[in-house]
DNA sequence: CGAAACTATGTCCGCGACGGATATATGTCA
DNA sequence: TGACATATATCCGTCGCGGACATAGTTTCG
């Protein structure tokens, strides 16, 4: 699709992630899982790749974040979103919340479910 | 992604532009434009791929509809949406309801805009 | 204690959607 | 007649997806 580079279904759902508070990768995962009870799933392998291209993008960044190693494990590695990744979720998010107002207007939305 | 795999954007748009009425290709294409506000763009290639593999999944078939040949173009082949087609798409649209909710309750969509 | 399950990160690679380029031809309008 | 919109269709390079696999520390519970 064109337009402004649409982001793809996995890059908007790690971005809506790491909105409210930085998150290491399997927490990311979890708060996907969560966000979409439990609807969408990601593989490591999504999520790993697409953290790759999203750091090379400068949506999100590797945070420096070092809790007491006794408190946190260490394998963790934490992100967040960037100036740049809120600015291109809000742009995405005006693009869903379009699709469901169409979708309202043509009654294919039934209030409960 | 994973889940009850989820409709790609393109198709999603597919199905919304056919929700309403039965529509020929070209018209699909102007359909999803004139549905995102002229945002999305969609070129031959996946319009008419995506065609191919929708109805080939059942989500959509060719419809039988022949108008007066004076009135209408005979190149036109027109499409109609399938009750599975239905079906994928309000399901598709509940999860975008659903990221458009939790964006509300982060304070990620402002009002206007 | 020991086994199982969960947490955590990461790579590899085949599959398939996307989408621009290209081709062809008709319809419309000035 | 020339230009542009309509209309369908194929080709193919690029790239994201996502399951399988690898590795290893942590927690839980009988």
């Amino acid at each position: 699709m064109a337009g402004t580079k649409a982001l793809t279904p996995a890059v908007l759902h790690i971005l809506l992630a790491l909105s409210a508070q930085e998150r290491h990768g399997y927490g990311i995962m979890k708060q996907v899982e969560s966000d979409s009870q439990g609807k969408v799933r990601m593989g490591p392998g999504t999520l790993y790749g697409s953290i790759r291209r999203m750091t090379e993008a400068g949506l999100i960044r590797e945070s420096d974040r070092k809790i007491d190693p006794h408190l946190d494990d260490e394998r963790r590695v934490y992100y967040g979103i960037t100036a740049r990744g809120q600015q291109a979720l809000a742009t995405e998010l005006r693009r869903y919340r379009q699709v469901v107002a169409v979708a309202h207007e043509r009654s294919l939305l039934p209030e409960g479910a």
